[in-house]
DNA sequence: CTGAAAGCGCTAACAC
DNA sequence: GTGTTAGCGCTTTCAG
């Protein structure tokens, strides 16, 4: 059974060691001017009573908390839980703790109660970590601009008051177009996410312009919206072959959906990837293994959310030297391409097991 | 550019209203002493300023915080997120605010500096929500026993002295065995986890102690250690059939291992499940579109994480009332079948895009 | 070098 | 009903 241990206050150190608690914390602060008997008295009793001081008490006096508020959303999936990962690290790394909160939904509306909670909690600064979907980024921009701590977007669009850091979902999409396109393939279809998250709309339009630039059609038939999920690349393969018989490639809008394309593929004794060129998007754990292993689009979640971090206490800490306002910055991180069985078409092809 | 807004304290709000801080404290906690006009007066200005009380200095005068700290491990993977989105949700709805700390490896053993970083800030209770794996729990069990707040284990070992909370893998082992042994299946091999993690092993005795009950053969050659990677699960089941030639299913440690089994089994021709039957474990949203869709066992981890939740409420409220000493409670969830088509032999076969 | 006084933002206990 | 005093645990003046 736990033994219910009080923790002891600056005051009974004091007392114990026959001096104020302004020595005390002095000693704690590591200020020069205690004599070094007293110091070392003190510090001795501290060790003794496992007295450590209460960031609450100091937070409240310093008017600096030393701990960041991140709200994110989906966390039931792979990325944000990456991106959160990044952001405990990094934080743990520079000496910040974590207040989390987890919207319900994506396109939550209500986010007063959120903001709220972690403000009065004295959060330094604030890592919106929410994929940008509908209109949820209008609802945050309208609270985010009166804020009394510094605020970062992760994997939003690029905007102009405030920084952003965020993986080039266009340029991703560019990667993957040319590979294809390298490939020989000519009757390349999409399966994009869900139209209103600007990630899907950025690798839809990097699809589409990158048709276009080699002088291919891009016929609305050639591209069917998903929902990033298995079952809904399988449908969506369907439909695509309905209206685009033709097709001998797949741009997915990410592994998952890709899945369901291959899942599809297969059963329709399709061979991929001489019938079918297949290419997603994330790089998850499993793609590796999918049959046939997956070509696809890797973003490094983790690193850009210790970019998020990185400079959200960079803003924080000029604040606190006195400048007022710090320039707004967008980093944009490109992903990069990692060639596996799915789209390998007439070269020699890697095994799958060797590169995992 | 943001525009930093400085948020008002209970002061202004009191010579605002030309009352004392007293006053708008009682309308804060809706006492009943206060004038309805006084009230009404009170509530106006604090609209019109947008006051919002420290939670801060609550905590600190009311020695609670309504925040809970929740150390977790392997954000990286899929288990530990779901978790962390059950607490998460269950922390909202019961007003709590989630202090996170996550440990950089599973093992960890200073965690001294963890407790240190909640305990500081006051949190009412820790949910240890790291897998079992090594020694790590008897570090924590050190340091927990002798705690100023309550904690509650999530997916560990049941004790005698503390909380837990977990999934039954034991039983769910069985339930997968039993279901392979009912479909015919004899020789059935065994990739574990890596077997210092506690539910590798939990899962690993469930498929034994299934075969002596079976009257079936337990060699150790028909069990091979892997690491819950898809890379593992291929190369334990190459080594699997090397060993064990006569093989006839396999029950995976988890769906990851299973993957890479059925990549393996795929490239050699083997039939699925006629030839090689197989169960996973965990249920993982993709393994619905493996080729084939995989049988596995799911677990709830959104649902233990929120009974962990308000099981460490429950706790906090009692000790809060003045009960020293809260009887620990193990509470042990078991997980369910999902029979799709990896393991069913001669049987009607699902569609696997009906029911994903 | 060290201590006393004041206060961070709020609430509990007692006056009036 | 409402104000005053004191104090949560700590740090920041400013004396001495």
């Amino acid at each position: 059974m736990r033994q219910k241990v009080a923790r002891p206050t600056i005051k009974e150190v004091a007392s114990m060691a026959g001096v104020s608690t302004q020595t005390i914390s002095r000693v704690l602060n590591e200020r020069p001017d205690v004599s070094p008997e007293t110091r070392k008295r003190v510090q001795e009793i501290i060790k003794e009573l496992g007295y450590r001081p209460s960031a609450l008490a100091r937070s409240l006096i310093r008017q600096r908390s030393h701990t960041l508020g991140i709200v994110i959303a989906g966390l039931r999936y792979l990325g944000p839980s990456r991106v959160l990962s990044g952001i405990a690290a990094a934080a743990e790394e520079a000496g910040y703790s974590l207040l989390l909160q987890e919207l319900p939904q994506f396109d939550e509306n209500d986010i007063e109660p959120i903001f709220e909670a972690l403000l009065s909690r004295h959060v330094d600064g604030i890592i919106w970590a929410v994929p940008q979907v509908g209109e949820n980024r209008a609802w945050i921009n309208h609270s985010a601009l009166e804020l009394s701590v510094p605020l970062v977007y992760l994997t939003m669009e690029p905007q102009t008051d405030i920084s952003v850091v965020a993986i080039d979902n266009y340029q991703g999409g560019r990667i993957a177009m040319s590979h294809l396109l390298e490939q020989g393939y000519r009757n390349i279809g999409h399966i994009s996410g869900p139209l209103d998250w600007w990630e899907a709309r950025q690798r839809m339009a990097a699809w589409k312009d990158s048709l276009l630039d080699a002088g291919l059609d891009t016929s609305d038939k050639f591209c069917v919206e998903g929902n990033w999920s298995p079952v809904s690349g399988a449908l969506a393969i369907e439909k695509l072959f309905d209206q685009y018989p033709e097709v001998d490639a797949i741009f997915a809008g990410n592994d998952q959906t890709a899945l369901g394309a291959i899942h599809f593929a297969n059963q329709k004794g399709l061979r991929i990837p001489e019938d079918l060129g297949i290419v997603g998007f994330d790089n998850i754990a499993e793609s590796a293994f999918f049959s046939p292993s997956l070509t696809t689009i890797d973003q490094d979640q983790y690193n850009i959310a210790q970019l998020a971090v990185e400079e959200i206490i960079k803003i924080i800490d000029a604040e606190w030297q006195g400048i007022e306002q710090v320039e707004p910055k967008t980093i944009l991180l490109p992903p990069t391409l990692i060639v596996r069985q799915s789209s390998l078409r007439g070269k020699e092809k890697e095994v799958s097991l060797s590169r995992a």
